[in-house]
DNA sequence: CATCTTCGTAACTCATGACTTACCGTAAGT
DNA sequence: ACTTACGGTAAGTCATGAGTTACGAAGATG
C-alpha cells in the first residue's frame, strides 16, 4: 500500500516483466506465465506481492483471474519521486550557486 | 545507470534512509553513518550501490567525500514511472469504457 | 616523521526471498 | 457425477545481499 512496498515490489526483474506484460491491458495468470521463463506458481507469488503493494488489481471472471495495473499504486511512487527530484534540483542549484560565489 | 538499477537501489530501507538524509544537501560519509543504526562500512557499501545506480554523486574534499543526490538519476526513474502511469490510465479508462458498453 | 582522521575494501556470517514440485480448491464442460 | 482447466498455497532448496569486524590507503596535523 505504501510507496516503500511499491519500490520493493518493482525491484525484482520478474515482477517488472509481469508489469510490462500488463501495460497493454489486463491478462489472466496463465497467459502471463506463458510469456515468462518461470513457473506459474512463481508468477502467482509475484502477483500477490504486486497486488499487496497496490500496483495491481485483480478481477475474477469464472475460474480465470484478470490482473491489471493499478494507476493509484503507480501514482504513489510517482509522487514520491517527484518530491525527491524537487529536493535534488534545489540542492544542485544551491551548490552551483555557492560554487560561483567562491570565485 | 539504468532505471532498473535505480529501483533496485531504492528498494533497500537503509539506502532510502541515506537518500532521505541527503535531501537537504551534500554530506560526508561519517555524518551520514552517525544518523543511521548501521556501521560506517555498511554505509560505504550502500553509497557505492547508490552511486553506481546513478542516484548519487561524489565529490572529494581532502580526506572527506561529499555525497549528494543526482537529479539525473532520479529523473530517469521518474520518466519510467510516468510512462507506466500513462499506460495504466489508458487501460483503466478503456476497461471502464468496455464495461459501460456491456450494459 | 609520526599520528590521527576519514573512508574504502576484504572476508565472513546469516537472514531473506525467488524458485521449484506437489497438492488442493473451485468453476466450467461432458 | 467425472473430468478438465485455472490458479492459489505449502514445504523445501539455494543464491543473493545486508551486515559485521579487521585491515589498508590517503590526506590533514602536530
Amino acid at each position: 500500500m505504501s510507496y516503500e512496498d511499491a519500490i520493493a515490489a518493482l525491484a525484482d526483474p520478474s515482477r517488472r516483466a509481469i508489469v510490462e506484460s500488463l501495460r497493454t491491458g489486463a491478462r489472466p495468470v496463465g497467459e502471463i506465465a506463458d510469456g515468462l521463463p518461470i513457473s506459474r506458481p512463481a508468477v502467482s507469488q509475484h502477483l500477490r506481492v504486486l497486488t499487496d503493494a497496490g500496483l495491481l488489481t485483480c478481477a475474477s471472471s469464472g475460474t480465470k483471474r484478470l490482473y491489471a495495473i493499478s494507476p493509484e499504486g503507480v501514482d504513489a511512487l510517482r509522487r514520491y519521486l517527484d518530491s525527491l527530484w524537487g529536493d535534488a534540483l534545489a540542492c544542485f542549484s544551491e551548490a552551483a550557486q555557492s560554487k560561483k560565489e567562491q570565485l
